[in-house]
DNA sequence: CCAACAGATAAGCACAAACTTATCTGATTC
DNA sequence: GAATCAGATAAGTTTGTGCTTATCTGTTGG
């Protein structure tokens, strides 16, 4: 069940951290580590986390790993979401901006 | 951190099913512990969690508690998710769907 | 080829979380 | 008022998870 890894990684702050991290682009395992204060393997393990979840995909290239968001994870989150759009009235600003930006 | 705890809530298949439920209108308790092999504790705890990520909210009935879908948590996911737009190109097709009912 | 580097994996530890049984608190009914 | 009911809370157990140090595997450069 694929929803259920997705949450999982999302729900802890240095996995979300470093997502919000690779939002901005593509980079490798010591680059993301900069400004963070935790150890190469636990880097990796929030990694392998992220890619089993389908939030990040990786690259080999040499003796570099490129990690990028994976747009998978977050369709499968809207999937979700969509399932309750009963419970969408019109307080929902933040996803009526979003609406705005697609229809351009 | 409040989108922790909505994260953290969904985690896990126990609460996404009492959610669920609740997506089809208000119950009580007991009524969604019916086909569900729980403790009448691990529920209460569970909806506990629901209710602290602003999932679900309550209203107590006399002896009975209701428990319902709350907006606002779903709004944090959408408001989250939208941070990423430049990840949502036309391939998102359960936004799209969501976005044309909107529209009406 | 070998040393250095990047990152994955293994193993261990401390704490968190999902479950339980037991108990408590508040509401309802007779 | 007492018994029953609905649900919260307490405490304990088991399992899972985020961290670490140690080690391994594969790539690069001299």
């Amino acid at each position: 069940m694929i929803e259920n890894e997705i949450f999982k990684a999302l729900a802890d702050p240095t996995r979300r951290a470093i997502f919000e991290k690779l939002a901005s682009g593509s980079m490798n395992a010591s680059a993301l580590r900069d400004g963070m204060d935790i150890s190469q393997p636990a880097m990796s393990q929030h990694l392998s986390v992220l890619r089993s979840a389908r939030l990040v995909r990786e690259e080999r290239r040499g003796r570099f790993v490129n990690y990028e968001v994976d747009p998978d994870g977050l369709a499968l989150i809207a999937g979700w979401l969509a399932k309750y759009r009963a419970y969408w009235p019109a307080r929902i600003d933040a996803l009526k901006a979003l609406l705005k930006d697609m229809d351009q």
